[in-house]
DNA sequence: CACGGTTTAGGACGGTCGTCCTAGGAGGAT
DNA sequence: ATCCTCCTAGGACGACCGTCCTAAACCGTG
């Protein structure tokens, strides 16, 4: 039971130095200061750097289907479900100009490393794409639901990597009304 | 003279490399045995691997302008120019599946490494958002040029990471085609 | 051939990394 | 109080990193 607690912590603090600095850059000292724990009790807990990886990765596969489950439960139209997602551009401004998109960057950095967990943490960009790709489906765009899907994902993850090497505020803004307004051409009789 | 290519060389291998593998994950012991050198001569042509970066990016700055310069000169009308950018999707996709964007890339990489050089590689994407401003202007688009031309950088972006993501030629097409759609309502009359 | 600056090779260095080992502290059950 | 299990601390280890140093090879010039 304490150890559990620990255990947590751990995820918890290596996600988010995951995320603002990089799988690769952030070492075992940088998580063990975080934490306020020995370098050397990590191992009672996980086996490896890659194992902290993997459940840093189930976390947020967790964490991912609890939020869509979230925005099922209180939109109950597919459309302003799929603005919820767009929307987290905005929710998530502050952090995206400073680390870019959570999921996004990621799976780029273990793509360049050629790391094994890298199809685990694609499952994350899949979570959201089959998620869409239904919402889509219940508008009645069966057909052209997967590729409406996709192309939501492009534009959030086009204007989060630009929002982060140019820190703008405006465009983010800019560029979600203007989603928006594409998406009610899809939720208005199609 | 003898120094200058081996210099060249350097820079050319650091480029593929950094851009395969990350800036962080390359070590000079990569880039020696890319070139056939050994470790210790990196430091009579560059003081450190800062140093070296400065340069891969200051070369691609040069490479990106001639690029540029090149499409003005083959594509008299901006629309076609436009589209010769949006198309680089489809001439470079093999490599964008497997590292993605070399641009998008680098930077949100140097921006998690807060690293000193993020501000001349984000001068790759000034490059392109300007002169892709230019060409909306010469279309007519003056006051709404920049954020045109921010939009279709975005959508770039996107469709850079999630072709990565997933390895997704046909998507690729998909989307190029749809931005070229797009990008045919401003070019006819606007 | 001899010279002198330019370029190269290769090893040494200190530091940090992920990993592993072992002794002992903490806390509940008897 | 004693014991046993769970958990933790802290250091040692080998590997690799970027960096630096020094000697020698190269090559145009006199």
């Amino acid at each position: 039971m304490r150890g559990e607690t620990t255990r947590a912590q751990i995820v918890e603090a290596a996600d988010r130095l995951f995320y603002q600095q990089g799988y690769e850059h952030t070492s075992f000292a940088a998580i063990a200061e975080a934490v306020r724990i020995s370098r050397g009790n990590f191992y009672y807990h996980f086996k490896s750097k890659d194992d902290i990886l993997d459940a840093v990765i189930s976390a947020r596969l967790a964490g991912t289907r609890q939020l869509l489950e979230r925005w099922e439960a209180e939109e109950s139209e597919p459309a302003g479900r799929i603005r919820r997602f767009i929307e987290i551009l905005l929710t998530n401004r502050a952090d995206i100009q400073s680390y870019g998109c959570p999921v996004g960057t990621l799976t780029t950095e273990l793509a360049k490393l050629d790391h094994a967990s890298l199809r685990e943490a694609n499952g994350l960009f899949t979570l959201f794409r089959t998620w869409l790709r239904d919402q889509f489906a219940l508008l009645g765009h069966e057909t052209e639901a997967d590729a409406l899907a996709m192309h939501v994902l492009a534009f959030t993850q086009g204007v989060a990597t630009l929002a982060n090497a140019f820190r703008d505020e405006d465009f983010i803004r800019r560029e979600v009304r203007q989603m928006c307004d594409w998406l009610s051409q899809y939720t208005e009789g199609g």
